[in-house]
DNA sequence: GATCTCACG
DNA sequence: ACGTACGTGAGATCC
């Protein structure tokens, strides 16, 4: 028997968009996890059930006969939310493109048209499954017509017919509508009679049938309170079944050829999925074999052709020829020259030595395995050929590849990277989702490959980055990326992969030791605590410590968590002079901090054989264009309070005759704010060499520099902050810890005081509301889609985002250039100092006494030289046996 | 896996 | 009326 799948539209989709707790936002505000999850639903239900047939029914906005019936029905329903009204017509376009019918007609609600659909079908041979999350129209259940009823969010469900109905229920389908009629339905505002419920409705039908009988037979209700409010209220019932039965003779074409699934228009859902970044389902989405394709080639792909995109990836395998080579075995014969595609498989092991046991080479229409899980001469025959490589994040092969004493790396494209400046925002730069979303095909990268597999494989990744490439590389013309990719992003994969390499040594004995320290101190501090207490509990948690502090202690609390009170420093801060115990859980947080992080998180990850500790730096992670750093973050290591800074005596030059040398910018995100502003009162501050927040101060105080309090020159300081974040009188308030109409006083004498700087701030959410992202001075671009938000507070997110990347952004674009400046420096110098850290606005070099003035000078200068602005750039110089003494 | 807290710029 | 400063990563706890 055919079937044809009836979709309550209007239904599913809202249980699509209350189901996700996340909402999906593309970069342009649409949203769409409704659609989402609307066609996930269709999907499942097509692929279960294979329909031939289809409808979706939508309800109009114009009144029906119910209306007209009864003028408070469905009152008190909440209106549906922009954000779910938004996606409705969208999906009706999608629905469209895949020609599958809607049907909407005024007067009439979608259960109307989804019975009259059903019955029409049922007559005409067919069986209906009709999916909606409405229970009214469980009545249209037949031993036919299936119901598939959604239950919480879309992925779960039951399926009714006439008998899994009575077996819930204990009434047939049809007497669903008396069942309404007595207990009514607070959702639609049906009234039924007053005071019977689910119980006694199901009751009455069982033993009288209908509406009808039960009213006829009014006199035999017991108890006699139940009997005479049904006799009172005989109309209302009648009304109110009236109401929740389903017309199943709406005016609408019940011919079933109209209702027959199409053929997707694919070139219009292509580009609707590409508006929605509906990367996931692009991936699935098949062309069917076009006339001139190539014949039945294998089963499975012969009735189904991958997009035509995707032939300038993953389907062109078929015309390379493959070469697998064992690495000291012909290796010697083969040279490259040009743009290579280049994959490794290693384990990336930045704690000991990595293991490399294959890789991938891409060079034209030739792809080469070379096998070196044996010792090997690939690593050196590398640096023989004349090739650029082009990689997923390259970073990773680089890194082995220096560990295995390769020396030649040129950066042709890295597609991590491109993605990353094409788009910052995003969490996941996997090479199987750019697949998805450039070659609309999907790639499976098994963690663990077998060696077996490898070559196979690393064609594939090849030939996906390469397609992937050659569009990226038209997308970054067009929006003007070149010099942010090619200038800056790409140059620097090297210099990160060096670092990453070099390593900072680490002196263990040091850090246990004063992990010892800390442990002795932090066991006594417990115990402290716990008397104080008059109890033992976790200190660590901060919901016990929530209980204790705020509820036995009874000391005042401030803000509230999910999970109870904030224990947080800047709330005991605050109370800290009020019991004891406060100060001592202060001090233990602090130790608690640096033993677990800094002692026990660091000493596993150091180099037994060399000492050195190798971070993960990452060139993708954030939204502004800084880097990260992680396994571990060592642009993190405490600095501000004496105890934690004493960590930094356990990082160490490379070996004894060795200094480290570091630089930072001075006020860097001040001075990108002085440049891009054109503030002359910032510029002539910097310009004179003065203290920023002093003079910030006397600017705005209108009084002499030497007249600035301490006090006044920390609070111009927080100022100067807030301006940088995108300063907002609550955050300003709570930071100084003073009220918000102080802090709107402190904001507004700055900007009268500092009116371009205002004029800047302005421009960059004007501009950012009309275009949907920013820009740094480099032309790196922030998509930041909570400008368009409809909620308040979201908005005002997006908005200070728009004000702080700008500025955080270029300075990261700045250091970026100095550090590959300072890169390249010393190696045409031939030094054998490296580069080995970078901290947002500093650089720290291992250098030797030998070289030591000649590192500090090229240091100073390139990053001085970095970026020509209208202050200029300031970096202090440091030096020291360690990285404590680099102050 | 989410939440809380805290380390850095 | 909302309930917030920008950008990160890591460890411990709780669900």
């Amino acid at each position: 028997m055919e079937r044809i799948a009836i979709i309550d539209g209007n239904s599913l989709i809202n249980r699509a968009y209350y189901a996700m707790r996340q909402p999906m936002i593309t970069n342009d505000g649409i949203y769409t996890h409704a659609i989402f999850g609307f066609i996930n639903m269709m999907d499942k239900i097509r692929r279960t059930y294979k329909p031939s047939y289809m409808a979706v029914a939508f309800d109009m906005k114009a009144p029906t006969f119910r209306h007209k019936e009864y003028k408070d029905y469905k009152a008190g329903r909440k209106k549906m939310p922009p954000e779910l009204a938004m996606q409705i017509p969208i999906l009706k376009d999608i629905l469209d493109a895949m020609h599958i019918a809607r049907v909407e007609t005024e007067g009439f609600e979608a259960d109307d048209i989804i019975g009259t659909i059903a019955r029409a079908a049922e007559a005409d041979g067919l069986e209906p499954f009709i999916v909606t999350g409405d229970r009214d129209q469980l009545q249209l259940a037949t031993d036919v017509t299936k119901i598939i009823y959604t239950k919480r969010g879309v992925s779960d469900f039951d399926l009714f017919d006439h008998d899994s109905f009575v077996e819930a229920y204990g009434f047939t389908p049809l007497q669903f509508i008396d069942y309404k009629g007595l207990a009514g339905d607070s959702s639609d505002n049906i009234p039924g009679i007053p005071g019977v419920g689910a119980k006694t409705a199901t009751k009455l039908i069982q033993e009288y049938g209908s509406v009808e009988n039960i009213i006829q037979k009014v006199d035999e209700i017991k108890p006699a309170g139940l009997q005479k409010k049904v006799s009172e209220n005989a109309m209302t019932a009648m009304m109110s079944k009236k109401l929740a039965t389903i017309n199943t003779n709406a005016p609408i074409d019940t011919d079933m050829a109209g209702f027959k699934i199409g053929e997707t228009d694919y070139d219009t859902l292509v580009e609707i999925y590409k508006m929605l970044e509906f990367n996931k389902f692009l991936s699935k989405l098949k062309k069917p074999e076009a006339a001139s394709g190539p014949a039945g080639t294998e089963e499975g792909a012969s009735s189904e052709r991958v997009e035509e995109a995707a032939s300038m990836g993953a389907d062109r395998t078929e015309h390379i020829s493959q070469h697998t080579i064992y690495a000291n075995a012909g290796l010697e014969k083969i040279k490259l020259r040009g743009e290579t595609v280049l994959h490794l498989f290693g384990d990336g092991n930045h704690v000991g030595e990595p293991l490399v046991s294959g890789a991938g080479l891409l060079n034209g229409n030739d792809y080469y395995y070379i096998n070196c899980s044996n010792a090997t001469d690939f690593f050196g025959w590398l640096d023989q050929q004349e090739i650029r490589f082009i990689g997923h994040d390259l970073i990773d092969d680089y890194y082995m590849l220096l560990c295995k004493g390769t020396k030649r790396l040129d950066t042709c494209f890295d597609t991590a990277i491109a993605q990353y400046v094409i788009d910052s925002s995003r969490s996941n730069y996997d090479l199987s989702a750019l697949v998805n979303e450039y070659l609309h095909t999907s790639l499976e990268l098994p963690k663990e490959p077998q060696e077996a597999e490898q070559a196979e494989l690393g064609l594939q990744i090849c030939t996906a980055i390469d397609g992937i490439y050659k569009q990226q590389t038209e997308t970054i013309r067009q929006e003007g990326l070149e010099h942010v990719l090619y200038d800056i992003e790409l140059p620097l994969v090297e210099v990160m992969a060096s670092m990453e390499k070099e390593g900072f040594k680490a002196d263990k004995e040091f850090l246990g030791e004063f992990g010892e320290k800390l442990s002795a101190k932090i066991e006594e501090l417990a115990a402290t605590i716990q008397m104080l207490a008059g109890e033992e509990f976790n200190i660590n948690s901060p919901i016990q410590l929530g209980e204790i502090l705020f509820e036995k202690l009874e000391l005042p609390h401030g803000k509230k968590t999910k999970r109870g009170y904030s224990t947080s420093a800047d709330i005991l801060e605050k109370i800290k002079d009020q019991h004891p115990i406060v100060p001592n859980i202060l001090e233990y947080r602090t130790l608690s901090k640096l033993k677990s992080t800094y002692v026990d998180g660091l000493i596993p990850l150091i180099n037994p054989e060399d000492s050195k500790i190798r971070a993960h730096f990452q060139q993708t992670v954030t939204a502004t264009g800084r880097i990260s750093c992680t396994e571990p973050n060592l642009q993190n290591i405490p600095i501000r309070q004496e105890l934690g800074r004493q960590l930094r005596k356990a990082f160490v030059p490379e070996d004894a005759s060795c200094v480290l040398v570091g630089a930072d910018y001075s006020q860097i995100e001040l001075r990108v704010l002085a440049h891009m502003s054109g503030d002359e009162a910032l510029i002539r501050a910097f310009n004179n060499g003065e203290d920023i927040h002093r003079a910030t101060a006397a600017h705005v105080l209108g009084v002499p520099e030497d007249q600035i309090t301490p006090n006044e020159r920390s609070r111009a300081k927080a100022v100067n902050f807030g301006v940088i974040y995108g300063m907002s009188a609550f955050g300003l308030s709570s930071e100084l810890q003073i009220t918000r109409k102080e802090a709107t006083d402190y904001i507004d004498a700055y900007f009268a005081k500092h009116q371009q700087v205002k004029a800047f701030m302005d421009e960059a959410v004007a501009f950012c509301k009309d275009n949907g992202y920013v820009t740094t001075l480099m032309g790196r671009k922030r998509y930041i889609k909570e400008i368009h938000a409809s909620q308040f507070m979201v908005r005002q997110v997006g908005e200070r985002l728009a004000m702080n990347t700008p500025i955080q952004g270029s300075a990261a674009d700045i250091i970026k250039i100095a550090m590959i400046k300072v890169y390249n420096a010393i190696k045409e110098q031939k030094l054998k100092s490296k580069l080995i850290l970078q901290i947002h606005d500093e650089l720290i070099i291992n250098t030797y006494p030998e070289e030591k003035e000649l590192v500090k000078k090229l240091l100073v200068e390139n990053m001085e030289s970095a970026y020509e602005m209208a202050v200029e750039l300031k970096a202090e110089l440091n030096e020291g046996t360690n990285w404590y003494e680099l102050k």
